[in-house]
DNA sequence: TGCTCACGCGCG
DNA sequence: AAAGCGCGCGTGAGCA
């Protein structure tokens, strides 16, 4: 009999095989747990039905359970049962995954857990529960050999137990929960810490699912190389057969697709796709294009680019990749622009993404795992890294498997897009693809002799600080004590300096802490630390040697499915955190395009908060943004007369007074409120005693009571479902915390808001109007100068359009125009509502 | 040497 | 019961 089935040979991780042999056969006799004294209830046998639907499995029998020789029924199991609606239990198995308590209730061995396989592996054999829940990280390696329970909770995946297939639920362990508990809830719609709601929601949605689970299919590995062809263009026919393959998918509905390159990004000199792969159905092609090893002439290969650029432009189907801003960037630089938007795409990446946002979980393999119970990873041994130094067969054998994954992992999520009613947001998020693409294409324009100059400039700034701190006494000190040089790099060399050595009073290595400090290493350091944040993150990338800049143009990649909350994100390099304030900010002459080009920066202006009064409906915040009624220079107002001492005796009489002030109340007290801050922040950042900041809150909610009443709307929403929801129609999962429940809307439809426009703007198909920057609110472009007034009207026409119902308030676009980055001079400032654009007033 | 982690700090 | 959040990247430290 095998123990367990060879996609699950990470099961084994650790143990070598003849171990592994032993423990399975040997059993209890062998277990280090056997010998063990004192167990009122070792080798505990499987309790409840005979014949369970749902058969739960846990870690391990703990001190209660040991003594009553009945799983979970100490602390964690009462946690559990608590949530196990009563018409269940008569439908549940329970077991552990090792059947004797270890010592102190450590975690058990992996010895202990495969001398413990066979027998729980027999009794849900002969069980046959639908499905098993696996509490805690210990059950789901026992089951598929991966760990991360916060990452896989709340899915479900087939798995092979010796003959028996069904379900596995993996959810969090309830010990962890019973940990985390700040209370006892006294109701099942109570939860005591974030996790539990998750751990609630779980276990409910699993219940729920099990009368209506399909057949769980687990794939075996000769499953997944069924069907696939490789062609290496060494043989007779090879060309036709590609050519033919690629006339036969041309009017296929979905056709899973893939390319292998030699690097991440289609820029450089020597960017290659190797090898491509289509798959319809049973048939998968995958063939070498540009690989090392590939057999074409130079008349095949310039065959191949026609026909796979005429396959791109006519394919009448779907083409379905994972990631598809990879497949669509490399296809825009190897095989023309204008393929981006000539055919349909899918992507099962955003897919994953738009059913759960969690990071870490939507990479082909952990799909594949999820949905087919197969370890794709473990079919191929490809080194990633390095794809033309690999054998052209073994790259094509791992290319043909991603097609065919993408098709078939696509197929399985359009379904669950569809039961869960995502159809929608799924629309959105693919839309904004291509718009992301052809910005990350154009690209930014870098002025290398600006580059050159700062690199020369703050180096020597970086030098001259340098020097100082090797002459700091407390420096010298410091070398004479440790016996190396201070590094102001080094938290613990600042650390130890101040704190330990020279016996300052305080904590804390950060700016807050460090400009409290008179002592001049202090300053030393944070000048260090500026000069050094300016080199190494925005100056440096932009060097030749960097490898980011190709004919003076920096092409950052935007994330579209990283963030929990609907943002894009920037990154290699981010352009999303240039310098924007203060001395720092003169890195941004370091983008320029030069001639007659002009930046020209359209910023939303107070999205945020405008996204609040759209999902709260507040009558007096939207009655704010119709009216020009000015919230934050009343709050100044307001907090001056609670707390008198907050203007260190200014008056809020005094213009320039009034104007930091009014900052302070918007930042301190009226956004801090919207996100959700209590009365201890406010303080803090308002510098006023907590109880009136206690006072003031209070008022606050009084004058916005809609604000405080959509906060727990979202609450109870989110008790009942699992998930915040936003207006946009993205969701967030649990576990999610009370400020990031409120914050993740705000962003979600600001994400979507901008994302629409740029789009709209996009698919004008007009280059003038594909952004070069997009910063969550704020698109940049680069024009002509003679073209900015002509651009700037449609550029602001199309963003300040209303394309939402929800929209409840004018939106605002402010405008600034440069020749760099840094020298912005505002154009103009226009609102939705006086361009005649709408909303409708409410 | 390569990996993860925490921290600090730039932006929104 | 109380509660600012979202990113990416450079750095050192600790570990294998």
């Amino acid at each position: 009999m095998a123990f367990f089935p060879e996609n699950f040979g990470s099961v084994a991780s650790g143990l070598p095989k003849h171990r592994l042999d032993f423990l399975h056969r040997h059993e209890c006799q062998v277990c280090p747990l056997y010998k063990q004294v004192g167990l009122q209830h070792p080798q505990m046998p499987a309790s409840g039905a005979e014949r369970p639907l749902v058969y739960i499995l846990a870690e391990a029998p703990g001190a209660e359970e040991d003594k009553e020789g009945v799983q979970l029924v100490g602390k964690a199991g009462q946690v559990l049962r608590f949530r196990i609606p009563g018409r269940w239990l008569s439908k549940i198995r329970w077991n552990n995954v090792i059947r004797s308590r270890p010592p102190g209730n450590r975690e058990p061995t992996e010895e202990e857990i495969e001398a413990c396989r066979p027998s729980v592996q027999r009794d849900i054999e002969t069980s046959k529960p639908k499905a098993i829940f696996g509490f805690g990280n210990v059950p789901l390696h026992w089951a598929i050999g991966k760990n991360g329970i916060t990452n896989w909770c709340g899915r479900r995946i087939p798995i092979r137990v010796g003959e028996h297939v069904c379900w596995f639920f993996p959810i969090i362990h309830p010990s962890y929960i019973s940990r985390m508990r700040r209370f006892q809830p006294s109701h099942i719609d109570a939860y005591g810490c974030d996790e539990e709601v998750a751990f609630a929601h779980d276990l409910r949605r699993a219940f729920e699912s099990i009368n209506n689970l399909p057949e769980p299919v687990v794939h075996t590995e000769d499953m997944a190389r069924e069907g696939i062809e490789i062609i290496t263009g060494r043989n007779r026919g090879d060309l036709a057969r590609v050519l033919d393959f690629l006339h036969f998918a041309i009017d296929k509905k979905l056709v899973g697709f893939d390319y292998e390159t030699n690097a991440i990004r289609p820029y450089g000199e020597n960017a290659k796709i190797l090898t491509v792969a289509l798959s319809h159905r049973e048939s998968t092609l995958a063939f070498a294009l540009h690989h090392r090893e590939a057999g074409w002439s130079a008349s095949d290969k310039a065959a191949l680019g026609t026909a796979i650029h005429q396959f791109l432009m006519e394919h009448r189907g779907r083409k379905v990749v994972h990631q598809l801003p990879f497949e669509l960037e490399w296809s825009a630089q190897c095989f023309g622009q204008e393929v981006v938007r000539a055919g349909r795409w899918g992507c099962s990446l955003s897919q994953a993404y738009i059913l759960d946002e969690r990071p870490n979980t939507n990479s082909l393999d952990f799909l594949c795992l999820q949905y087919f119970g197969i370890n794709l990873k473990a079919l191929s041994q490809v080194n990633v890294k390095n794809l033309d130094a690999d054998n052209l067969e073994e790259v094509m054998g791992y290319n043909g498997l991603d097609a065919k994954y993408h098709r078939l992992l696509y197929i399985e999520q359009s379904l669950r897009i569809k039961d869960e009613g995502r159809q929608k947001v799924y629309q959105h998020q693919l839309r904004r693809i291509p718009t992301m693409v052809l910005t990350q294409i154009k690209g930014v324009p870098v002025d290398i002799p600006t580059v050159d100059y700062f690199y020369r400039k703050y180096t020597k700034l970086l030098a001259k600080v340098e020097g100082k701190i090797k002459q700091n006494k407390a420096a010298e000190r410091f070398r004479k004590l440790k016996k190396y040089d201070f590094r102001p790099s080094s938290l613990h060399d600042v650390s130890f300096a101040l704190y330990k050595m020279l016996k300052i009073y305080g904590s804390g290595t950060n700016e807050a802490a460090l400009s409290h400090i008179k002592h001049p290493l202090a300053k030393l350091v944070l000048r260090w630390r500026k000069i050094n944040k300016q080199l190494s993150t925005y100056i440096k990338p932009l060097l030749p040697e960097a490898g980011n800049v190709y004919n003076g143009v920096v092409h950052p990649t935007y994330g579209v499915t990283h963030t929990r909350s609907w943002r894009t994100s920037s990154s290699d390099p981010n352009i999303q955190n240039q310098p924007k304030h203060g001395d720092s900010k003169e890195v941004r002459r370091q983008i320029r395009p030069g001639g007659d080009l002009r930046i020209v920066a359209c910023d939303y202006s107070g999205i945020q908060a405008r996204n609040v009064a759209m999902e709260s409906r507040d009558p007096r915040l939207v009655k704010a943004f119709w009216d020009g009624y000015d919230i934050h220079g009343d709050w100044a107002h307001r907090i001056a007369r609670h707390a008198p001492q907050w203007l260190k005796g200014g008056t809020l009489k005094d213009k320039d007074t009034f104007k930091i002030y009014r900052q302070k109340a918007k930042n301190g007290m009226v956004f801090a409120s919207f996100f959700g801050a209590g009365a201890a922040t406010v303080g803090r950042h308002l510098s006023i005693p907590e109880e009136i900041a206690r006072d003031l809150i209070e008022e606050f909610w009084d004058s916005f009571p809609k604000i405080k009443n959509w906060h727990l709307t979202l609450k109870e929403n989110y008790h009942s479902t699992g998930y915040v929801e936003a207006l946009s129609g993205f969701r967030r999962h649990a576990p999610v915390s009370y400020n990031e429940m409120i914050n993740t809307p705000i962003q979600s439809d600001e994400a979507i808001i901008i994302c629409d426009a740029m789009a709209r703007l996009s698919e004008k198909d007009d280059p003038r109007l594909q952004p070069n920057i997009e910063v969550h609110d704020d698109l940049t472009f680069i024009l002509p100068k003679h073209e900015v007034d002509k651009c700037v009207e449609i550029i602001v026409k199309e963003m300040l359009t209303i394309s939402f119902p929800w929209i409840n308030v004018p939106l605002g676009v402010e405008v600034s125009v440069g020749k760099d980055w840094y020298d912005m001079e505002k154009l103009g400032e226009f609102t939705s509502d006086k361009l005649g654009l709408g909303p409708v007033r409410p």
